[in-house]
DNA sequence: ATAGATGCAAATATTTTGCCGCCAG
DNA sequence: CTGGCGGCAAAATATTTGCATCTAT
C-alpha cells in the first residue's frame, strides 16, 4: 500500500527562532557536533519537510527563517548529515536534471516511485524490500548501511489521460 | 596500436570498421535510427563492456577503436540509448563524484551492491526484486519501466581488514 | 537531396575548495 | 580561548547547447 508522507509535523510559528527541538538537532547534539545558528535552521527545514527537497529548496526555506544562510553552508550541512546517516540522498531517476534530493532518514526505508510523464513521486514501503536487503546482507556477508531504490513508469492518471495510445517516449 | 578492450570479440583487425553486428546495433537498426560511424563504435563499446562504464571510459574505449569520436557524441548517443531503454543509468551511490555509469539493459534487472570503503561493486539478482516491482506495479496500477536499486555497506574483505574495530565513518 | 548527426566552443548546472574572519562550546 | 564553522569568490566537475558542416539513408 502506498504510504503517505504522513509523519514530519510542521510546528507552528517558529519562523525566526529555529526551535531547539526536532529529531535531527537532537541527533547532532548527541553526536557532539556543533550546533550553529545556520545548522539549526537547516535542520529545522529538514525536520519539517513534508517530502524530499533539493538543495535550492532547502536554501529557500532556510532563508525564510533566517536570511543569513548561504548555499555553501547548505551543501556542507547536507554533507555532514549524509556522513552521519541522518538523511538520505535521492536522484529520483534524474527526472529534472541531475540534482539531488534529500530527506530525513526515517525508521523504515522506502522506495521512491516516480511517474516519468508527470513527475509525481510517491513513496512505497514493503516487507519485501526489507527481505531483499536481508538477502543481500546474507549472500554478500556485508552490513547494508545505505540503500536506494527508485522506480519509474507511467502512473495511472497519465495512462488514463492519453487514452488513445501514443508512443510513450520517455 | 590501440589494444582492443580484451574480452569477448577480439576480431583481429577490425579496429577501424566497428563491426556491424551486436545487439545494440540491431536494436537501433530495428528502430530505424541512423547508424553512423560514431554510433557504431560507441555501441560496440557498450556491447563489449564487461561492466558499467562512465562517460570518460566509454570515450576512451571508443577512441581506441576510432579516434574520431567526440565526448559530446558519447553524451548524445548515451542519451539516445537511454531514451529508447537500451541502456541503464547508474549513480552507484556517488561513490566517486557525481558521475553516471551506463550498462546495456539485459533481460533481467539487477541490483548494484557497492562497498563504501573499497568501492567494489557487485551485481545481485533476486526473485524478491522481481516480486517487489510487481507489487509496486499492482499497488500503484502503473507499468514499471525503469528501476534502479543501489545498496551500500562495508564488504566482508574490508570488515576483515580493519579487524581491530574502528569507527567506520561514512 | 535532406533530415538528422557530429565537432567544436561556449554556456549551464551542480558541487567543492581556499582562505579568512567569526562563533559555539 | 580556540578549533571548528560560515561567507565569499573562485575552481572543479559534469553535462548541455548553438551553429556550421558533414553524412547516412
Amino acid at each position: 500500500m502506498a504510504v503517505a508522507p504522513s509523519h514530519r509535523v510542521s510546528s507552528g510559528e517558529r519562523l525566526n527562532t529555529a526551535a531547539t527541538t526536532g529529531p535531527l538537532q537532537q541527533s547532532l547534539r548527541k553526536k557532539g557536533l556543533r550546533l550553529t545558528r545556520q545548522r539549526r535552521v537547516i535542520l529545522q527545514v529538514m525536520d519539517n519537510a513534508e517530502q524530499h527537497l533539493d538543495v535550492d529548496q532547502i536554501l529557500e526555506r532556510a532563508q525564510k527563517i533566517n536570511a543569513a544562510v548561504h548555499l555553501v553552508t547548505v551543501y556542507r550541512t547536507i554533507d555532514l548529515l549524509k556522513k552521519h546517516g541522518l538523511i538520505d540522498e535521492l536522484d529520483l531517476l534524474h527526472l529534472r536534471g541531475d540534482r539531488h534530493y534529500y530527506e530525513t532518514h526515517g525508521p523504515r526505508d522506502h522506495i521512491h516511485v516516480a511517474c516519468l510523464r508527470c513527475g509525481k513521486v510517491r513513496e512505497f514501503e514493503s516487507r519485501l524490500y526489507e527481505q531483499l536487503k536481508e538477502q543481500i546482507a546474507r549472500d554478500f556477508q556485508m552490513q547494508v548501511t545505505v540503500s536506494r531504490t527508485e522506480v519509474g513508469g507511467i502512473c495511472n492518471e497519465c495512462l488514463a489521460g492519453e487514452s488513445g495510445k501514443s508512443k510513450a517516449s520517455v
